[in-house]
DNA sequence: CAATTATATTGTAATCATTACAAAGTTATA
DNA sequence: TATAACTTTGTAATGATTACAATATAATTG
């Protein structure tokens, strides 16, 4: 399913922006910023505003279409997998990793809760760099 | 172990505003914001600067005396309880509940990878407002 | 098809948490 | 006491995000 046809199907006016937008965030596996979906995307649209990125950013997030990714304190970052997994940061080269979380913690303490949304986030030194420090 | 000895035995050198904005966070299991601090600490400090409370929070967070939480999108939260648990922010009060995490995920994926801190974060509805609703 | 309305995009200005930095105050040390 | 080191303060700068009004584009109606 390409992003016209995901935008449809959520009731999104798929306006050429919002195709490209989404289709980068489906397709980049990086956890990119704002600030790197815009600067890809001005190459093929030279008039793109940021705001339009962050308007975009903002309705796909609301319909679950893309994750927001809040583990860097600086920027926002957006992930195309909105199935349930976890974020590795490393510190020292900033890549943000996926991996699987199998025992997802069920909380007797919140019996009565509704969850909405669940992130699990770790920070530390990633292979690669602990390997050529 | 009050404010003084703590910071003694971390080689921080113990004024009384470190003290007392130590002590503040070790004793409010509210999560409080840089914000929050600052407002009731002033009342007995009348000259505090809010520079000084960003400031030892950062040197606190840095000896793990204290513990960033960034579950909150927009302000930085803090936690005198330095074990691992879990936070859940509710959307509608905006009360951040702790919760234990009995089941911490080992990840194959990130054999090899140094892991200096982990956090979860769920967000959602809390039991209190789902009655109140 | 033309006119009108609704929506998308843009650019600039505003907001707000956090940081940088220099000056002033305080404590420790010689 | 004098000097150096550190703490605290206040103001200015930074930078991500949002607000908002103007413009452009697309959908709808007559």
């Amino acid at each position: 399913m390409d992003g016209l046809q995901i935008l449809n199907a959520n009731k999104i006016r798929p306006s050429g922006l919002r195709i490209k937008i989404l289709e980068y965030i489906l397709s980049h596996k990086t956890h990119p910023t704002i600030d790197e979906i815009y600067a890809e995307l001005l190459k093929d649209n030279p008039t793109l505003s940021k705001t339009t990125v962050y308007n975009t950013t903002r309705i796909l997030a609301e319909n679950h279409l893309i994750k927001t990714i809040t583990i860097d304190g600086q920027q926002v970052r957006y992930d195309g997998n909105v199935a349930f997994h976890g974020h590795f940061r490393c510190k020292n080269c900033g890549r943000i990793y996926d991996f699987n979380v199998n025992h997802v913690p069920e909380e007797a303490e919140l019996k009565d809760f509704l969850i909405e949304n669940m992130d699990v986030y770790y920070v530390g030194s990633c292979k690669n760099c602990n390997e050529n420090l």
